[in-house]
DNA sequence: GTAGGGTTAG
């Protein structure tokens, strides 16, 4: 009866009766004592019937301790989050030389997931690798998900390769994986493989293949992927459905997340974060803003992410005011104490709106020492507007904090090549060289005869490069008429001012933009997409571009979206 | 008598 409760999940049941057991004058045996303590794992210290009543005392009693009652008890351990206390126990068990069995490794590699005991875990692993041949797939689930979820996608490649068998699950979490870990086209590429080899993809694989498209902008595949899945009948999964607000609204299509949103049949947080989101990501802060309260009418709670997402759509469309209330209303009205991220966010929001000394009350009132999310989005601002002096000071701290990142020396340079002092560029640039850190190559891509086509900056590569660069002469011309005079203040270097004319004109957004615009059906909008900020050259070239064109260009950049037309960005030159 | 694996939002 006592166990029968335990498998019920009702452990305070289990509890009462091993109690009354007792009362009764019955002496539990081994059996008992290894239900009561799976019982007493069940249950939270605070909510158990008996308080006096404790698994290691229990344990500790047992005359002859079997390898099933160290598995309940490490299993208890788990099960309320005490992983130390599991490990502990794990350690002890492997001393007194009982022979782990399979119960034993799931637990214990599923403690392993739910922490970052990463170290240990990875001791533990190659342990059970060595030892135990044979598991079950459900151990090998869970080591599989336990590194993709800290992201040692290596490693989990080969468990993956490894394991004699697989599931839905395990396709999942590996799909899912590797879209979280930017390896996009391999996730697409395994959807696909997981059909060929005849499994029927679940909705939690169909998630992670369209967070994929979500990430690489691919609205073809994307698009695909949501017929497919109402055929299958997966149209209610919530899962899937705000994997798909993500993905149109990150593909540039934003009225397609909108009109989703609207009919999904059931939605959640998620659904709305995501959708508030695609609003922010697009500039359309007063939309965002207007969703978030709509949001609070239907009463639901806003959570962290939804306070992340309000307050970058109020920065990306330059609403200080909204900002400021929603920062003190997340506190005030919603219990929810703001963490480095969403300060950061505030300081971002008043540097671009140039609110310098706000930004710095704002970092005094912190209640802990500013980190690098801070300095950076501080410099961002100065860099917007050209304030040098606070500019080099943020740029100091970073470089204390995070030599080894790019952003930085490269904003700093930017700064200083835009007011042409070109000693202390080559200053900047040299003391990148020193430290070793290399700047992430600028890339733009843009999807077009069913594939992607990928330009770095003076692209060489691409088979179809000489057609573009012709095109692109030929738009400058008519660009020039309408007045565009390239902007040389973009180059980083400093040269010869034809040079650095030339050096902007193959600048990888416009290769894009000229190549989608070249094989792209007439007419139809250009989606191109970079992995970097846009120069600000290029984001004036696109305006000249969308007018003698006529035709909408929509680009995607590290941080959001620009939508050209008829001469103007949606950014209105805010960003 | 003991156990366990997934997803979507920034």
């Amino acid at each position: 009866m006592i166990t029968a409760h335990s498998h019920d999940n009702d452990g305070n049941a289990a509890i009462r009766l091993f109690c009354e057991m007792q009362r009764d004058g019955f002496r539990p045996d081994n059996f008992t004592f290894t239900s009561v303590i799976s019982a007493v794992g069940l249950v939270a210290e605070s909510e158990k019937h008996c308080q006096q009543l404790h698994s290691r005392e229990l344990f500790d009693g047992m005359a002859e301790k079997l390898v099933v009652a160290w598995n309940a008890m490490i299993s208890g351990y788990v099960h309320r989050g005490l992983l130390q206390e599991a490990f502990k126990m794990f350690k002890k068990m492997y001393l007194s030389g009982v022979q782990f069995d399979e119960f034993t490794y799931t637990s214990i590699i599923s403690a392993c997931a739910n922490a970052s005991f990463l170290l240990l875990g990875r001791q533990i692993h190659a342990y059970i690798l060595i030892k135990m041949r044979v598991k079950d797939l459900v151990s090998w689930n869970a080591m599989l998900s336990s590194y993709v979820n800290s992201g040692r996608m290596n490693e989990a490649k080969e468990i993956f390769q490894e394991m004699p068998e697989k599931n839905l699950l395990t396709w999942a979490v590996m799909i899912a994986g590797l879209a979280q870990n930017g390896l996009g086209e391999e996730s697409l590429k395994l959807f696909n493989l997981m059909k060929l080899q005849g499994f029927q993809p679940c909705d939690y694989a169909f998630a992670g293949a369209i967070t994929s498209c979500a990430a690489l902008g691919s609205l073809k595949s994307g698009r695909q992927l949501h017929s497919q899945l109402i055929r299958l009948g997966f149209e209610c999964s919530l899962s899937a459905g705000n994997a798909l607000i993500t993905m149109y609204g990150r593909c540039g299509v934003v009225g397609d997340a909108r009109n989703l949103f609207l009919t999904m049949s059931f939605v959640d947080s998620v659904s709305w974060n995501a959708m508030i989101a695609a609003l922010g990501q697009h500039g359309h802060g007063v939309q965002a803003v207007e969703l978030f309260e709509e949001m609070l009418k239907e009463g639901i709670l806003p959570d962290r992410i939804t306070f992340l997402t309000v307050l970058s759509a109020c920065s990306h469309a330059g609403l200080v005011e909204e900002g400021h209330r929603y920062f003190d209303a997340m506190h005030d009205i919603y219990g929810i104490t703001p963490g480095e991220d969403h300060y950061a966010r505030m300081v971002d929001l008043l540097c671009r709106a140039g609110k310098f000394s706000d930004a710095n009350d704002m970092i005094g009132k912190m209640p802990f020492q500013p980190g690098p999310q801070i300095w950076e989005a501080f410099l961002a601002g100065c860099r917007n507007h050209g304030n040098m002096e606070l500019g080099i000071q943020a740029a100091e701290r970073l470089f204390e904090m995070i030599p080894q990142n790019d952003g930085t020396y490269i904003l700093l340079s930017n700064m200083y090549a835009a007011k042409g002092l070109w000693d202390n560029v080559s200053r900047v640039r040299k003391l990148m060289r020193d430290q070793g850190v290399k700047k992430e190559p600028a890339c733009s891509w843009v999807e077009a005869e069913n594939k992607f086509h990928v330009f770095m900056v003076d692209d060489t590569a691409h088979p179809e490069v000489n057609a573009v660069y012709s095109y692109l002469k030929q738009l400058v011309l008519e660009m020039r008429k309408l007045g565009y005079v390239p902007d040389t203040r973009f180059v980083l270097h400093d040269m010869e001012s034809d040079q650095k004319e030339h050096a902007i004109s193959t600048h990888s957004e416009k290769l894009a933009v000229a190549f989608g615009l070249l094989k792209l059906p007439r007419g139809a909008t250009v989606r191109v997409f970079k992995n970097l900020r846009i120069c600000g050259d290029c984001h004036n070239a696109i305006k000249y571009i969308s007018k003698v064109v006529g035709r909408e260009i929509v680009v995607r950049d590290g941080k959001r979206f620009h939508h050209f037309k008829d001469g103007e960005c949606s950014c209105r030159n805010y960003w």
